[in-house]
This record gives C-alpha cells, structure tokens and sequence, in this order.
DNA sequence: GTAATAGTGTCTCTAAGACAATATGAA
DNA sequence: TTCATATTGTCTTAGAGACACTATTAC
C-alpha cells in the first residue's frame, strides 16, 4: 500500500495504475407479443463470436456515459428512440470478465414502446428482440421452466440482463415509469398488461382501474377512445408529469 | 459512426478509443453526535489542493470494483469496518469532470455504525466526519439554511454525496438497512434515532415500535437490556436477517 | 414523589383486495 | 342475441397515524 493512495480519488500516476477501456452496454426492454423481450445482437468476433450478447461500445473522449448509451440506443434502434427512457443501471468491472483486457463497462436501462423491428440489412451485425423469459431460468420468479437449454449472454450479459429487468420490475411499483412501454397514448387496459407482462402476474382490471386513475399526475385524458377491437372502446391517455406513486403499487408477496 | 460500432461491446481497438483512468470514491455514512455525517478527507494536491472531497483512489488491474471500494474504505476508516454495509452506488463520468485527465468514477455508498474518529497521524491526508446537513444546503428537504457560505466539495463530489444520501434515505423505506447504522446490538429506541436523524423528520415513538417489532425477520431479541440512563431500560436487538420490509415503512410525502 | 423513556392497546381512516353490477362496442 | 372489455361502485380487511395508558428505571 502506498502511502500516497489515502489522499483521495485525484492522487494517481497513469504510469503506475494501468488505464482500463470503459464501455456502455444497454439493456434495452420492450413489450411485444404479449411478453417482456430485449434487445440482443450476435457477436461475429471472439471472443463469444455467435454468441447474443447486449448492445454496447465504447465511451467516446468527448462524450459522457448518458450520451455514449444514447448514441448506442440510437445506432441499434434506429430514429425512432425518441420517447424512450434511459437510466443508468449499475457498473460491471471484474477482472477477467473480458479474456482479453480490464473492459469497465457502464450498464444503462432502456424502456421502450413497440419499435419496429431491428434494423434490418443495414450492418453487420444481427440484432433481434428476444423475450426474457427465455434467458432468465432459473431466477426466482419462476419464468417458464427451460424447455432445453438455456441461452447464455456473452461475458457478464446474464447478470446485467437480470440487474435490468428487477430494476424494471420493482420501478413499477413506485413510478409511472410503465407508460414507458406504451405508445403516446394508450388505455388503461393496455397499461395494465404492461405491468402484467413484466410482472408475470395477472392484475384484477377493475382495482388497477381505481388505482392508476386515482393517482393525480399519472394518466392524462387525451379525449378519444379506441376504436374498439373487442369489448367496450376505452378512453385515451397520455402519460402524466407525476414521477412517484404516492403510496405505490406493490407486486404481491411471492412466497 | 464507424460500422464496427454496432457489433457489441467487444468490438473494441484501443488505439482507436484511448482508455481512461477508473477510479471507486466512497460515500461512508455515519450518525454521530445526533447527525448524518459524511467521511472527507482534505485534498493536498491541485487541482481542488484544500478542498473537501470523498475519499477514494484507483482500481488495481487485480481487484474487483467492489474490492477496490473495500480497500479504500479500511484505508480509510482502520481496522473497524467489519459490519460496514457497501454496496454499489452509480458510476460518474463526465468529460471535464477532473481537468487533468478522463476520469469515470464508480462511488460507493457504505453505511456505518459510529466509528473511531478517522485515522489520526497515520497518513498525510486530513479525514474528518462532516455533517452532511452542512454540505446539502439548496436540497429539498431543507436542511439547516446556510449559515454563511455551504462548502463546495471537489470534482462532482456534491452531486455524488447527494445521490448517496438520497439512495440512503430510500432504502431505509424498504429495507432493514438502518441496523447498518447501530451497533451489534440496539434498542428500538436508537434505531428510530437513525430513521428521524437520516430523514430528518419525528417518528412517533409507538407506532415505531408496532411498525419494527411486528415485521418477521427485522429485529432478533438479544437478551439483556440496556442499564438506564434515562427511564426504563430497553430491550437489546441485533439485525435479524430480514432483507426486505414488506410493507415498507415510507416517509411522510413532504408536500 | 417527578421526569424520562419503554412498551401495549385502542380508535380512526386510508387504501388495497375481492367482487357485483352496469356500459358499450363487435360479431 | 352473445361475448368481450371498460368503468363504476360496494364490502371487507390490513395497516398507518393519532394518542391514552401502563411499566420501569433514575433522581
């Protein structure tokens, strides 16, 4: 230990302390088909080449790490990111986790409405929605038992993937943050199989109802309604100013 | 954007991207003297030579983020921070944040029982426990207005101590977490003194009780009871090995 | 005795959970 | 018509907030 390490972060020699490549991956959620999916590329190089693996790249000198995972949502999603909310998630920096160097990588969390599908023919890399309850057996809530076997992310991406959703899923609970997954503007039913969906577990319709229109600040009359598919059109919302459900809207006890 | 950009994080050349330097700041919170206070040390070097700032240093090629946390926090605080709760906070780095060089950030939040006043004459660098009231003038919550100027902390350090502060006080809502404040063993009693200091707000002492002491898993009775100092002795309690408090116990909405 | 803190019990009120009942469209 | 979904309302119950009251120590 050298005496000169207690004086606080700004007392380092580059020479002594080797720098280290840093990294943004996203974890990039969308509802589609009625289940929670992410967005996955397949790697084309080694290490893990043909493995799926989140989306990410290098922080850039001049840029920050919000921008480097806005530039990256971009470039995987196309223009369309617009509405879609961006969240730093956590960092992951174990050594080893790249075979090949000390790569810091800085996770960030994006929720997004419906997006067209992948950009298609436009570069290398595949890139595709893949639902998570195919990647997160054996997680405590019980996802569809693995039929065959499961998909394993390239270097860290199961824990970073799994960091994501439980950050996504205990968000609901205490921010408007579903109307995220939604498009401008929806119902109150569709809301409702948002949280159903990243859940996994079915809500009484009528109590979801009384609670989400009841919080002042979450939903916002947008005046139409559906045309209706089935049942009874319902009316449109948009999403309101409100940032925290006061009380919130806890999952149920999973014992 | 070069092409080579989309195929995931592994897609690195690091002569194309320099690499930066990675550094773990702590925010190590304490109650002391009836207060929530923060560990600083006094930076002796330029830039910010004289400020106040978190203490922290850089990650070894060898360690784990959380491992070079650990580090800098016994360097810091001594022998004493086996019960020390650490966990991971949010990664800081924007270009410019250190003049000198790109520098991320990975701060840690660690919450402690009353410790032995830092270090004395062991080390160059000055360490102190400051108030953090002193440091969060402007905060929402109106701590104290500033009796003349508030001190500024070097780097982007005041952003950091607020979001560690805020992540504190959030997780006493939901977790047990405020036994990482009190000795081995504690009354209920001085476990609500953490919850009214870190809030900053009265508790009725009943309802507290009833609250604590109904949720399984909270509190473990110890045996004794505290020889009085002032009216009837109290029950000793060590944590229990509860993670979540289900219901939470929320703040008042400060409206 | 008084003062101070610990602990129990009781009442009220909010809000969640479990439903009944009605509304409004499509097939 | 039937079916499906939306929306409103009602009842029950868990739990938070307010607060009376008792218990046990120091002085």
């Amino acid at each position: 230990v050298v005496s000169s390490d207690r004086a606080g972060s700004a007392d380092y020699d580059p020479s002594r302390y080797p720098p280290m490549a840093v990294t943004a991956d996203l974890v990039v959620l969308t509802v589609r088909d009625d289940e929670l999916a992410v967005l996955l590329v397949r790697r084309g190089e080694p290490p893990f080449a043909g493995v799926l693996a989140l989306p990410g790249g290098f922080v850039r000198p001049q840029e920050t790490l919000r921008q480097a995972a806005a530039r990256e949502l971009a470039e995987e999603t196309g223009a369309g990111f617009r509405s879609v909310h961006l969240e730093q998630l956590a960092s992951y920096g174990d050594p080893g986790r790249d075979p090949r160097m000390r790569v810091i990588t800085v996770a960030y969390l994006a929720l997004a409405p419906e997006l067209p599908a992948p950009r298609a023919g436009t570069d290398a890399a595949e890139a595709a929605w893949v639902p998570v309850a195919r990647l997160l057996a054996g997680s405590a809530d019980g996802d569809r038992p693995a039929r065959g076997a499961v998909p394993r992310l390239a270097f860290d991406h199961d824990q970073i993937l799994a960091d994501g959703v439980e950050r996504a899923r205990s968000k609901l609970e205490y921010t408007p943050l579903a109307t995220a997954f939604c498009p401008a503007e929806f119902t109150v039913g569709q809301l409702r199989r948002v949280y159903e969906i990243v859940w996994g577990i079915p809500l009484d319709p009528r109590n979801f109802h009384r609670k989400i229109t009841g919080t002042p600040g979450f939903l916002v009359p947008a005046g139409g309604t559906t045309a209706g598919d089935r049942g009874r059109p319902a009316r449109l919302y948009r999403r309101g100013d409100a940032t925290l459900l006061q009380p919130p809207m806890l999952r149920a006890s999973l014992d």
